[in-house]
DNA sequence: GATGAAATGGGATTGGG
DNA sequence: CCCAATCCCATTTCATC
């Protein structure tokens, strides 16, 4: 994992493409390299499919937190949404009901980096407290989340036989 | 949105591929008319890129909830946590430290199937209790992570000069 | 190991029925 | 909606650095 990985696979998060001529363009590092580079992080297993999923884990941002933050917002939630977002590691966010304003989910590239992204909340004026819990294990992550349902269900509540 | 549709982006999520010719194999939908659909879905808002982000808004999975969940297990976590896996709807499954065991994060076609997944879970023997948080806005999903990081800090933080 | 050039073949794409 | 023809681009190979 070098700087033209990292490159790479920020490319492809960023263009939504996996398209070796795009990546060049954006990279600049030469097609055939892309192909070469590519076909290592596949063997690495850091990427695992045609979509070009990314295991965080295998990348390096191997710790995951989930963070309940309680705001005291007067303006629109999205500000402070938005205040949020713009932390570095903020994979997720959810505006909740009930007690908890936001739910958010973080990768990190390690523990020590909990301590700044709290920080960060903190820093945040409408942020009152935040409450972090660690996660041992992430038994099953968003990607492709239909696989969850099962072909039959998904026709009973999502088809209506017209489009 | 209809039958086809559904299986198509079922066949994508599952099989991890956005080739028509892959598709056609598993859906046996003609390989034409899978470019004519995907077009559609891209025009609906559905599909979002090249790597065939679906948009669960737009698909007609758009309630989302948080739970936690407490149970009281015995043997290793991840029996309970195969039998949350094992729940429709379950997009995402942390195992986590403190007081909750895990948190979940399901998508759902209407408010009525919570009713049904709390049911499930509950319905779990090492399960003791759950605490649902509806989700008003999901401000950002999980797609493709690495976007909420600046090349800067990934290049800092994952690079290592060598591979 | 990285890269440029060059060839190929497969499959994505499109237009017409 | 789908067949069939078209064409593009991903992929591979090989030589060179």
């Amino acid at each position: 994992m070098d700087e033209r990985d990292v490159r790479l696979l920020k490319a492809i998060s960023d263009l939504g493409t996996g398209s070796p001529e795009r990546l060049h363009e954006e990279t600049d590092i030469p097609v055939s390299t892309i192909h070469y580079r590519l076909n290592n992080l596949r063997e690495a297993g850091v990427i695992t499919n045609d979509l070009y999923d990314i295991d965080l884990d295998a990348l390096g941002l191997d710790v995951t937190v989930v963070v309940e933050v309680l705001a005291d917002y007067s303006g629109p939630y999205d500000e402070v949404g938005e205040e949020i977002l713009g932390i570095e590691g903020v994979t997720q966010c959810f505006f909740t009901m009930g007690e908890t304003d936001f739910v958010v989910v973080a990768h990190l590239p390690d523990s020590d980096d909990v301590e700044r992204l709290i920080g960060e909340f903190e820093a945040i004026d409408e942020v009152d407290r935040t409450n972090s819990t660690f996660v041992i294990n992430e038994l099953r992550d968003a990607q492709r989340a239909l696989q969850s349902y099962s072909l039959d269900t998904l026709l009973e509540k999502l088809a209506d036989g017209d489009d």
